[in-house]
DNA sequence: TTAAAGTTGACAATATTACTTGGATATAAT
DNA sequence: ATTATATCCAAGTAATATTGTCAACTTTAA
């Protein structure tokens, strides 16, 4: 039950992009040496990102990426999505069209239903903003 | 976000034993009979789980294995922990000294902390109890 | 004593992850 | 125009994790 890279990579590189909203474009390589990340592995995340519409690219010198939306409009969960796929913990909780192979529904179905939804429940309820609140407020101690 | 085969497995036997509490010991053998898994593999996860005190094992003819409790005390997260280890969705909300790089705390970690704490609640809150009354209620639909 | 069952450790196949490489294309400043 | 700075795109690859298999061995009940 980890998270990938993917997963903390990309939040932490759109917490850079929170971070610089309004400002303008906010390019890769800048967002990679502040965490100490590939370039080019950054790229492929964000080029999912800009399919799932979460950034807009500016190309060119002083481009980069930017959010498309405010930072309290935009949610972990979205952005996990983006980047992991749905949290699904198997298979069978999917929405497309799996089928156990058993006839009658099985009982860790439910369980990882539950889980599913655990997890969704929290990280839908964390947007970007609230993640800069609360470094904001971790500085101030 | 995955759940292993370890984790989803270890789960549906878990059930099985839960179902047969109080009659016995059951076999491994049987247990990969009626959920159709590798008996080799079950072997693996049931030797983990009675390391971790969840299941007692009889050899011999008609041997096989128990439950250590009433399943009403056995929670889904004691057995999903026991064999997928702690749920951390990243090492710097393990507990083992794990230290992050960077000096600051990084941000991702708090949300990271509370997918972790989200994951548990559900997961802690299940019991194997749980699971039967759950597959009855289905089975009455 | 024999057959059923658990125990152990090594290992192999496969899949996924985490990148790297190399180039093409676009844009802004000079 | 040229150059520096970016994104964009498609493969390829190395490392790691997952998911098992296999074989030899030990224990125990019938």
């Amino acid at each position: 039950m980890k998270l990938s890279t993917k997963g903390r990579y990309g939040l932490m590189a759109m917490y850079q992009l929170a971070m610089a909203y309004g400002e303008g474009p906010i390019s890769i390589k800048s967002i990679a040496d502040e965490e100490d990340l590939s370039e080019n592995y950054l790229e492929q995340l964000f080029s999912t990102l800009k399919k799932n519409g979460l950034v807009v690219s500016s190309r060119g010198a002083y481009g980069g990426y930017m959010l498309t939306r405010h930072p309290k409009d935009i949610t972990v969960g979205e952005i996990l999505r983006s980047l992991e796929g749905e949290n699904y913990p198997a298979d069978c909780v999917s929405s497309d069209g799996f089928e156990c192979k058993k006839e009658d529904m099985c009982v860790t179905k439910v369980v990882l239903a539950k889980i599913k939804s655990g997890i969704d429940q929290v990280i839908d309820s964390i947007t970007l903003q609230d993640m800069i609140e609360d470094a904001n407020m971790v500085k101030n101690l």
